[in-house]
DNA sequence: CTGTTAGCGCTTTCAA
DNA sequence: TTGAAAGCGCTAACAG
């Protein structure tokens, strides 16, 4: 605690310290709009120094009408992919002299709203969600906004990982594995990627012609207990069981990997894995987890340019994953 | 995008619309301090729901000189961990009216402190700090501030989950299973908890007369690539190896089984393996990790209750840990 | 190049 | 119970 001082010091008590009016100060702080001779500045940022002036945001936002902060509102910081996401857009925004506000929305599709409404409601200049509802409309004011894999609509901002075509890469190593019941182990309804990725699976199967392991699929949530208990499920009956099965995000297939284990299904011997996400998670795992590896760095960038940079332009941004095998799909031996 | 308009509407929209002054608005929203009849808040209320009203928080923030907002700064959000204690903080700090402003120092001291500076002019009611450094002085100006895992000083706020008792109890539990070489994979020097991790083990280890064992130990960031690097170094040399490792992070210890794995090191056989923070990932691991376990959410409160409950108390609060055993130190065969 | 000043939206004192 | 108005700290238009 450096000064105990009643007040702050505001930049009125810098125009004082360093006499000049506070429009030079401002000048100063911001470097414009209008020049200030070399000498003046000096004084007045060493006044700024002595004093410990530090300016006043809120006064600030108020003024500009913006709080030169982004939005990030995320079903779940602990899993790791949202945790990795949220990590890239907060180094992102930060670098950009944005503070990141967060909003967890604990998986709760209301709270998810009231966390929106917050958000809008502080003026942030962008807002990137990552929603728990793919239609819903909601109400976000004039604050430009994103959403990530999202069902596209035309007056929407969207970035959008090609869950489907991933889907069908995962489903297609499989087959080329020459694996006979391709199973899913799916995210929530209406989750994020989630029903992209369903029906990436459902048409690669039956267009390959293994219209009966449709049966061999079972929605969870995306958390290590929700693929553990869905993966128990999937396994339970060894005489009718997948060969194969494509997991809908990496923290999920953690939890069938324990499952696999628990019921003594060798991965992937009796038990081919691909999951999505493509987090760290994928890589440490036993066995390591050949994944569908989302940009995480470029979706950041590209949520954060759309809200900042195009404010008003709903773009519709494609973004490429790709197929990285590790052992789990039966490429790699060990390691 | 509900409505095109120009401007926000604001308060004296509201006011102009029900036919009220801006005061009765204002104490209708805010719930006091002044009474408002029945018939005239409903009216009111009436007006803000028509017109969409949505108060400014900027306004609010410059006027009550408060944000009503909680800043948290962490080495890297998408550790398991830290993602955890941020979906904690995130979620009590909402259900109390703030928000949550989140940096992310990306393990990097002068982003750090560049962030600590942001949010404290930013107006945060509070900031709650995982720093990297266990000393340094950050200049927080007056905003009320507390520390994690950080050495303790008179003048500062700190939680202090009980590190050291935590390091004696995982090495005592692994001395009890008889092992004889315990080493550690430690944080990297003044890391949160780290270095009373290391202390714990240490003392331990000297007491129970198996000093020769000190020679077993390695820094690494708390990050799995961390851990999978320094525990190649421990069992680089199969004839002289350690029996046991005390791991100081779960994200550390899962790179740890991978190294074992790879040198086909077996867990818990060869090598007891106790972690530390008790998160998810220790157990759905390969084999499940033995664990002191942190209780994140009593954390989360006694952060949030440190900075916005007693602002300008000096609270050392110290927070009990506890040892969760899965299979990884011999406990439990699998499962 | 520098100074003066209005006003951003809100809270709250003071007066009615 | 309600209204009028000052002022939080800052920016920028306008004047010099």
């Amino acid at each position: 605690m450096t000064d105990t001082g009643k007040r702050e010091v505001t930049r009125s008590d810098v125009a004082k310290h360093a006499r000049v009016s506070t429009a030079v100060v401002s000048y100063v702080v911001n470097n414009g709009p209008r020049p200030v001779a070399k000498a003046t500045r000096e004084r007045v940022l060493a006044s700024m120094e002595t004093l410990g002036y530090r300016p006043n945001a809120a006064a600030r936002a108020l003024r500009l009408q913006r709080a030169t902060a982004v939005g990030l509102v995320v079903p779940d910081v602990s899993n790791t992919y949202f945790g990795a996401l949220a990590r890239a857009v907060s180094n992102r925004a930060f670098d950009a002299g944005y503070a990141l506000l967060l909003g967890d929305s604990d998986n709760d599709i209301d709270r998810e709203a009231a966390q929106i409404d917050s958000l809008v409601g502080r003026q942030v200049d962008g807002l990137i969600v990552i929603s728990l509802d793919p239609t819903a409309t909601m109400d976000v004011g004039r604050t430009p906004t994103v959403y990530l894999d999202r069902r596209t609509a035309a007056d929407q901002a969207v970035i959008l990982p090609d869950n489907y075509a991933g889907a069908r890469m995962a489903v297609e190593h499989l087959l080329q594995h020459g694996r006979q019941r391709i199973g899913h182990l799916a995210g929530p309804e209406g989750g994020p990627g989630a029903d992209e990725r369903l029906q990436g699976w459902e048409d690669t199967v039956r267009a390959a012609g293994q219209a009966d392991a449709l049966s061999f699929v079972e929605r969870a949530e995306f958390t290590r207990r929700g693929g553990y208990e869905a993966g128990r499920r999937l396994l339970k009956n060894p005489d009718r069981a997948p060969d194969a099965l494509f997991v809908s995000s990496d923290v999920q297939a953690l939890g069938l990997l324990r499952a696999a284990r628990e019921a003594g299904v060798r991965v992937p011997e009796d038990l081919a894995v691909i999951s999505f996400d493509g987090t760290e998670d994928a890589a440490y795992s036993d066995s390591p987890l050949t994944s569908i590896e989302q940009p995480v760095e470029e979706i950041a960038a590209a949520a954060l340019a759309a809200v900042l940079t195009d404010p008003f332009v709903p773009v519709h941004e494609r973004v490429d994953v790709r197929l990285v095998t590790r052992a789990s799909c039966g490429c790699h031996s060990y390691a």
